[in-house]
RNA sequence: GCCCUCGUAAUUGAAUGGAUACAAUACUCCCCUCCGAAGGGAGAAGUACAGGUUCGAUUCCUGUCGAGGGCACCA
């Protein structure tokens, strides 16, 4: 990568001019206005400061020892103390060498020795992955091609919340799609999965006598207990059918037929959530199940165990806390803090994975701090722990917006989504936008702005390079293709090949920083350059050293533009 | 009340503290005897506000205003 070794130099020549100082962290980067040069660094600003001299003069000495390969690179100095790099011929058709060389393995790090728990979409499984679900599943999905490129071994996790309150819920909810309560309950999941999976679900005879026994008991106070519900707080009213039962084996029996409902529903959930993402082109290795993983292993305890040995929790009010968070309830039940505690441990200790990437919605991020400050009460480095956060997508209809709720069934699915605009184009869109912005989404408008959608500008590039090259006879035999960086020495072929060389760039920056929004639009300039490319300079042309240098070129971009697409999980298309 | 994220062109977005803030869409106009125009070219338009740090601030800090979200033994 010409970056790294740019880099490599300017260490050199400051330690030689400068002696074993601490190197400030500099850029190396292409400046907007190419007319400054290829690379610039902003080193002899920076220096001025550490070693107290003029920037424009620590400039002038470093240029003359900046060599790739031995080659002088040529060299201007700028204030307030730029130093701007000209690439000689040389270095440039090595590196274009090396993308017909590598093919698609251009830009690939060398293997790594940390193991990656990447973790995303884990949607609770109360319900269909809405588009949102996509936001979060299409960048974690593409960080892990990333990550996997550089060199990383990177497990792609999803974590089931199938334990606990939500899906005793969706069991009670079944009950009462199915018609078995005379009255309303509370904090239902109403939507029409909810009734398809009541049809499909069918009691067993001992279970259903069970229930109707337990509604008979609870019926007669349902009206009494109508009048004091209503005039609580939502809070408050999360008591349902379970709180008009008084004996509390009546209690226990009910939240069991509830739970052992719910999680056949949940099953059922969880397979459709597969089918959604698989239809997304999203892959996950790992199902991790809160339940049969966590629960049932005695983790929880484990866990707790662990962190009461160090000292770290306290009672308090008849619960035991860490720091400020609950991980026991007073009623003695654990919370879903514990849980998530316990998972990570087993992430990092018990999986020994180097680094754990969690992809969140925005409505967890006030967790961040509490999630890391509980890995480092196990002793776990806390930066090991990387928490992406990706903003809410606002869904707008008629310029209003429409609160998406699971509960509500107020929502957009992620099939519809995928149904309406296309797998290409849902995929590119989400991953235009920093994970940072709040995403107004208005479905109708990405119907109609779907056919406007970059992807089709980055595809439609591919598609050409593909047209060329099946027109021309030499892609059957590639070994034919040699780089003359001499002869494409036009300003639209110069700034095609500089593009292509930041593709390793691109992907280690994102590998580092997670922005995976830089790789569309790395995409879209790349495509831009080939079409402002294609536009001046015809490739087969009677001049067979020109057809042999452009031919070359046009296998580079499709091999570039073909490994983004890839990174992207965007198709290749041959024709539009 | 406390905490987090965001505020950039008419719109949707981009910019590890760097040079003249970058694109797309929409709008006006121009370009196919074609390696498919799903393309290319020209035009106009922007950092919410007030301070501070810095050689240099869209970026960092403080405050104000605006949008979204979270938090008092829910998941």
């Amino acid at each position: 990568m010409i970056r790294s070794e740019i880099r490599k130099t300017i260490e050199a020549a400051v330690k030689s001019t400068f002696g074993d100082i601490a190197v400030p962290d500099f850029s190396v980067a292409a400046p907007e206005n190419s007319e400054h040069g290829d690379y610039a660094t902003n080193v002899a600003m920076l220096l001025a400061r550490v070693v107290k001299k003029n920037p424009m003069e620590i400039a002038e000495a470093l240029v003359r020892q900046l060599t790739i390969d031995n080659i002088q690179l040529t060299t201007t100095v700028a204030v307030p103390g730029f130093i701007n790099f000209r690439l000689p011929d040389e270095v440039l058709q090595k590196e274009f060498s090396e993308i017909l060389k590598r093919q698609e393995k251009y830009g690939s790090g060398a293997k790594k020795k940390e193991k990656i728990n990447l973790e995303f979409v884990s949607a609770n499984p109360t319900g269909p992955l809405t588009m949102a679900n996509g936001r979060g599943g299409f960048l974690g999905d593409v960080l892990a091609n990333i990550l996997e490129k550089v060199g990383y071994d990177v497990i792609r996790e999803y974590y089931i919340n199938d334990a606990g309150f939500q899906i005793t819920k969706l069991g009670e909810s079944i009950f009462k799609a199915q018609n078995r309560f005379p009255f309303d309950i509370v904090f239902e999941y109403k939507a029409e999965y909810v009734k398809e999976l009541a049809n499909k679900i069918k009691l067993n005879n001992l279970d259903g006598v069970k229930l109707a026994a337990l509604i008979i008991k609870a019926k007669d106070k349902f009206d009494v207990a109508k009048k004091v519900y209503s005039g609580l707080d939502k809070e408050n009213q999360i008591i349902g059918m379970r709180m008009l039962l008084d004996n509390p084996r009546d209690k226990k029996n009910y939240d069991d037929l509830c739970s052992k409902y719910g999680y056949i529903a949940c099953d059922e959930l969880v397979s459709l959530i597969r089918l959604s993402l698989k239809k997304a082109g999203i892959k996950h290795d790992v199902w991790f199940s809160e339940e049969q993983n966590l629960h049932k292993k005695k983790e929880l305890q484990k866990a707790l165990e662990l962190l009461r040995k160090k000292g770290l929790v306290n009672k308090k009010d008849g619960a035991e806390w860490l720091d400020d968070n609950v991980v026991i309830k007073s009623d003695g039940q654990s919370t879903y803090f514990l849980a998530d505690l316990a998972y990570h441990y087993d992430k990092f200790v018990k999986r020994k994975f180097d680094i754990a990437i969690d992809v969140w919605g925005a409505d967890h991020h006030g967790y961040v701090a509490r999630m890391k400050n509980g890995m480092q009460a196990f002793g776990i480095d806390s930066n090991r722990l990387h928490i992406l956060i990706t903003q809410f997508v606002r869904l707008v209809k008629d310029g209003e917006e429409v609160r998406m709720s699971k509960r509500a069934g107020e929502f957009i699915t992620l099939d519809e989504l995928l149904e309406e605009v296309g797998l290409d184009a849902a995929r590119f869109f989400f991953l235009m936008h920093s994970p940072d912005t709040h995403m107004d989404f208005d479905l109708d408008l990405a119907k109609k702005h779907s056919m406007d959608n970059p992807v089709y500008y980055v595809q439609y590039a591919h598609v050409r390079c593909q047209s060329i090259l099946a027109k021309s006879q030499i892609t059957n035999n590639k070994s034919q293709i040699k780089p003359k960086i001499q002869i494409l020495n036009t300003t639209e072929e110069r700034a095609l090949i500089k593009k292509l060389f930041q593709f390793p760039e691109v992907v280690e920056d994102t590998a580092r920083d997670y922005q995976a929004h830089r790789l569309t639009r790395y995409a879209t300039e790349l495509a831009g350059e080939f079409h402002n490319f294609y536009e001046k300079h015809r490739v087969i042309t009677e001049d067979e050293a020109i057809n042999e240098a452009r031919l070359a070129l046009v296998v580079a971009v499709k091999i570039v533009l073909g490994s983004v697409l890839d990174l992207l999980g965007v198709s290749k298309p041959e024709r539009m």
